[in-house]
DNA sequence: TGGAACCGGAGGAAAGTTCTCCACTTTTTT
DNA sequence: AAAAAAGTGGAGAACTTTCCTCCGGTTCCA
């Protein structure tokens, strides 16, 4: 009837089909080692690809971050799930945030979906719109078990991720896991109350690990470092 | 002797030094809201001059930065001795890491300065040398008195200020003060032991302060947002 | 009042971004 | 096997954003 239907997508001919994996491919694993922030000239280069290539498969970067991310979230609904169904509510929640930590330390793609709104605006409200209520859930139950301080808040849990990802990215490239030391320290803080400490497996940051975790803390790093040292040079 | 003695220095003119003053509470000022992201161009109008006669006072952004934040330093320091002339080790601690959130939440240039290295290496090094043993020192009293958990490591402070200053940048422009709610928090996390709980005075963010400081959340911001936005609309 | 000192702010230079374009190559169809 | 269709690569267009320079014109002060 209507010739312009859009309805029979013709599948791509098979290099294409082949290219549009490596691109996804590629994609995960360049977005999971330097965050959104990476480029899709990388991306493609690190396919084996050009630009031109990932462009015409996906309009743009937002597209696709979006068909990536998809599995990521469906991930982290699962371990909300399973921190609720553990019996043990104080468990589940630490379990989750630990999961969470882990996965943000894995996959920085995937933290900075999470953690920002600027890529997958709809997907992601989506999301915390499902996740929200379990969370809910989770602090009260883990409350009324009398595990979790009385004066929490579901709208904690942000800030709290916000904390432990401010860690692993410190940490990130000094020692793998030093995140790992923080994320009981800081549940230690949520808990009603305590005899003792959650006991730290993870060892201190020595005194080079500080520096240079410093070194490489990423924040605040503008202005091509290059530029600014050439200049330093200038200076002498 | 040597007519190219740097030594005599003739002083500015009149209003040459006005407006070096002028630039300095400029940037001061610039900085503190917006960090040392902020553009030698925006102090300068923010001064009511041209960017020009920044530059003609000080060589370059970095100089500009270490002129101005000599008084901060000293004003950390300060804030160290304080928490070490305390009895209470874990009280100076307290007071001490309640301070430093403050100033971070005050001053954003001087939280740049303090958490990052890039610029004024050599100031921010030599000051930590100064500080460390003075950390370290807290550290071990506090936990001598019994306070502080016996695990905890001096160099596990800079984690914990970046953890704090994650939740101070979180709801910065959302809910003054809203960080203190974390405060408490963390603290509780690095106490040796305790019944209750440290009483939380910061009201919980509602679900909107929660939108609308994961909207500001300025991490992971990249790529104009007008350009985004122009994309997005044709994209209809 | 004559310079030396100073000012403003346009715009140069560099480094990124995202994304387009089109001469070429590869696959599929006839 | 040749024509048609589909796909490719990567230079570079178009745009930001940064830091900083330059120089015609202005202001101060001896």
């Amino acid at each position: 009837m209507d010739p312009t239907t859009p309805a029979a997508p013709r599948p791509l001919r098979r290099d294409a089909e082949l290219n549009r994996q490596r691109i996804l491919v590629a994609a995960k694993q360049v977005f999971a080692e330097r965050g959104l922030e990476a480029t899709l000239d990388e991306i493609a280069k690190h396919a084996g690809l050009g630009v031109g290539t990932v462009y015409r498969r996906f309009p743009n970067k937002e597209a696709l971050i979006d068909a990536l991310f998809e599995e990521g979230f469906a991930q982290i609904l699962e371990l909300t799930e399973q921190a609720l169904a553990n019996p043990d509510a104080w468990e589940g929640l630490v379990g989750l945030l630990t999961r969470m930590a882990e996965v943000q330390a894995a996959d920085f793609g995937l933290r900075d979906v999470m953690l920002s709104e600027t890529y997958g605006r709809d997907r992601i409200a989506q999301m915390r719109d499902r996740i929200k209520p379990m969370m809910e859930r989770l602090v009260e139950r883990a409350q009324e078990q009398g595990r979790l301080r009385a004066d929490f808040r579901a709208t904690d849990i942000m800030a709290v991720q916000l904390m432990i990802s401010a860690t692993v990215e410190f940490t990130h490239g000094v020692r793998d896991g030093g995140w790992r030391r923080y994320v009981p320290m800081v549940l230690d803080g949520l808990s009603a109350r305590r005899d003792g400490v959650t006991e730290l497996t993870e060892p201190e940051l020595g005194d080079d690990d500080l520096h240079s975790a410093m070194q490489c803390w990423p924040r605040y790093r503008r202005g091509s470092a290059a530029h600014t040292e050439a200049r330093r040079q200038q200076d002498l």
